[in-house]
DNA sequence: AACGTTTTTTGATCTGCGTCAAAGCACCGC
DNA sequence: GCGGTGCTTTGACGCAGATCAAAAAACGTT
């Protein structure tokens, strides 16, 4: 497909609520990246040069502490927008890009993204709007990391990803395992475990991905206080 | 005091920012609200009416879950500003607010923002920076729950709210042990117990506070990683 | 000072998750 | 087909932190 071609297919909120003119002027300035799996897309703590949108496939950020030991704050899928915070900040990246499959991203210069602010007014407030988003998402987060039990945090994942098919929910887990456990704070083993246990709460493996047979015990799962939890263990 | 005679004296990015006019017109509109301990400011869910910025205590955003449990999202203290988001998007709160401490709010009405937002350009990227900083201060906090242990957030949490005092740091806890551990994801038992082990890693307790003896051993508590911090704690 | 209330600490016990190690799989190129 | 290499699962074990219970300390009130 014509670089051209997918830019103007490319579904994005940040974008669509734009002005035509403002959306016309980002995407000319900007270029298609095509990514393979595990590519770096920037470092922490690097200049902010470009910001990123994401046309397909996923992007991990994170950081690695002190400790070694890798962060992984947010994934980023179609449509999802990053960087902008640390481009509009003059400064540099928060956190560390990957990509986290093949993937295809549209990279905005940062001169490109600065000017669009000055000429178009009502560009801030989808900013704005976009980042209140970030905000809730990463809300919901901490909350699941504060008060959730692990195998309550991969319930509420599975959840979350699961599309209908059929009769009931099917997911096909986004990325892989490894990555999945990063991003829900436990270990690739914990992971592997919880999925063990969540045959017992109505999820079962079919080819390509889990099928949800029982809707209301995972959600019952999902709200279950510790006690609670112990019971419906056995 | 004069609730004129505090509205002038805030210190509060957001506001100072702004310009003279943007302040003034918004104190104006706005008025001086006194809470006590443990009262409530607005409930998750509920219409935002108006936004607050913190004169002076602490404020605790909060979500109850589905379990019952409460998960403590951030807290603000002076100059911090909340609730913004809820009101921009002319939605519920996504949290619920209560005063952790006796405190000063300054409270603007939802259509004041909303206005000043129309009438002054320069308004909005003030709120955009400062949702920036949020985003930042949250992805902080999920960098500490995904990879570092209890105490280690504990000893995180000291360094932080440390203040020079004489020839080393002295911290005075800005709030109840209770609100403390939930808002670092712990019980109030394990703090407690973990405030006792940080002795052996330079934090002496003296009156009103504690006493951080010995920051280099705290530092590297808090950027060990497991196999060593299982050494360290001999 | 004496009281009741709330907050914090301490103790005993249990469990979820991490760690270490090894085995099972799958996807590759040769 | 074969042997890599990387991902995932399983098993044995240990520790961090939760739970339940009760003592101790801090605080406000009379």
């Amino acid at each position: 497909m014509q670089p051209s071609l997918i830019a103007a297919n490319i579904q994005c909120p940040i974008l669509s609520q734009a002005k035509l003119e403002t959306r016309e002027f980002l995407v000319e300035r900007s270029r298609i990246r095509r990514m393979e799996r595990g590519e770096g897309i920037f470092l922490h703590q690097t200049p902010a040069r470009s910001c990123f949108v994401v046309i397909n496939g996923w992007v991990k950020l994170y950081r690695i502490l002190d400790s070694g030991d890798e962060a992984v704050l947010r994934m980023h899928t179609r449509g999802e927008a990053f960087a902008f915070a640390d481009v509009l900040r003059r400064g540099d990246h928060q956190y560390g890009a990957d990509a986290a499959s093949e993937c295809l991203l549209l990279e905005i210069p940062a001169e490109a993204l600065r000017q669009i602010l000055n000429d178009d007014p009502t560009f801030g407030a989808i900013l704005l709007g976009h980042s209140f988003e970030q905000i809730d998402a990463l809300s919901d987060q901490i909350e699941a990391l504060k008060c959730q039990s692990g195998i309550q945090r991969v319930a509420a994942f599975l959840r979350y990803h699961a599309r209908p098919k059929g009769n009931h929910l099917f997911v096909t887990l986004p990325y892989e395992k490894v990555l999945m456990a990063a991003y829900l704070g436990i270990k690739p083993e914990s992971l592997s475990r919880a999925l063990a246990k969540l045959r017992q709460h109505g999820v079962v493996a079919v080819d390509g991905g889990l099928e949800i047979t029982d809707q209301g015990a995972l959600d019952e799962l999902i709200a279950s206080r510790t006690v609670e939890r112990r019971m419906a263990a056995r």
